[in-house]
DNA sequence: CAATATTCTTGTCAAATGGCAAGAAATGAA
DNA sequence: TTCATTTCTTGCCATTTGACAAGAATATTG
């Protein structure tokens, strides 16, 4: 490819934070650079941790590639996996960053990741100055919103089979990057059901 | 009581909601009054619906007095419940209300309604106007995320008799205003495993 | 109040899921 | 490559939950 000096040698490359800023709808071109401009680069190796619990999550992270997972502990002390983190989407613990609290969740890279972010100082500055990132801003935290609703409503309604072939189809990048155990902890059950389910599954 | 001229027989008295609007402390008392003027007053009878799915939410919604419920429609056509709530507590559906979507979800008043609400375009002037407004908008949106996400952790670990305790404990009221049957789905079970919780529950 | 409808409980049985443990498979490190 | 570690699968059995249906209890309506 004859531009591959440009895109892919560029270390500080922040394409895809632009596109993802604009990909709202909410923000200019122009703008979209300003707002990244803010923005400083980030890399994290695989199974290194961009948030522990206990601390006060200082960043919103935008994640350019790799794979993440955020995971919480329960009573009996076993992990529960709550996200999963493709590319091109931004990781943060909303309850942590915005109410300024220790964060009862862990956020853990699956692979090499790299990725921009801005502080918490920073947001508020920029959702002050610029009314377009804080429209994005509100659009992100929506999003995650209806998306966990969606779960939850699927969590009820649908078994676990259900939920295991709508997140093969939907996510199929979380079984290429998550072993078993995590991906059932995510989905409300063992890693032997999930086991057994996709035994059942695959001989469909 | 002395004073129970003035706050009991008025009926557009909107102290419950500057209250509540100052209660964040991201409002002042001189904001939250000017806040609270854009606001109008909303009854809504029982079993009348504040939001019926198809529908795009346009108003912002305080409930006042009384109990509502939300419930969307599973694939079974059977509904579950996805939130409920009790006076001085904003109700509205986020995707619906910001994505300005049909909402898949209904919300119902439980028994005799009033409230405070404003439209979707004045929320956003005022959210333009006025910073604490924002402010307090972001911190709505927040609460009801981390209360989501808190849901969904005990619905992964907890076991359906943990969490009908732990509902009994921090949502009472629930158990005044729903039927069992409604209360199930919103746990993520079916009437007839929560009669026999009950009735374990009631042994010990 | 009586009649009706709705909600709640309970029994029986089936299906889904979990706990535990052992072995197989895959992965990672020396 | 070899050894050690982790992950995944599978068997066995117990527990939880659901499906369905009938009857009891409660609420609603005329």
């Amino acid at each position: 490819m004859e531009h591959s000096l440009h895109s892919s040698s560029n270390h500080s490359n922040q394409e895809k934070l632009i596109y993802f800023l604009r990909s709202t709808n909410l923000v200019s071109a122009t703008t979209a650079r300003e707002i990244a401009s803010n923005f400083r680069a980030k890399h994290i190796n695989k199974h290194d941790f961009h948030l522990q619990e206990g601390q006060i999550l200082n960043e919103y992270l935008f994640l350019d590639t790799g794979f993440m997972r955020a995971f919480a502990h329960n009573t009996e002390g076993n992990e529960v996996t709550t996200n999963f983190y493709a590319q091109n989407q931004v990781v943060f613990e909303v309850s942590s960053f915005f109410n300024r609290i220790p964060s009862r969740e862990n956020i853990q890279a699956l692979t090499n990741c790299s990725g921009w972010y801005i502080t918490y100082e920073q947001v508020n500055k920029l959702f002050h100055s610029i009314p377009e990132f804080r429209e994005f801003g509100r659009s992100m935290l929506v999003q995650g919103f209806s998306a966990l609703k969606i779960r939850m409503l699927s969590m009820i309604t649908d078994t676990a089979e259900e939920r295991y072939t709508k997140l093969l189809h939907t996510n199929p990048e979380i079984f290429q990057n998550a072993s078993l155990k995590t991906i059932a902890s995510y989905l409300g059950i063992t890693d032997t059901s999930l086991s057994r389910i996709r035994k059942e599954f695959s001989r469909k």
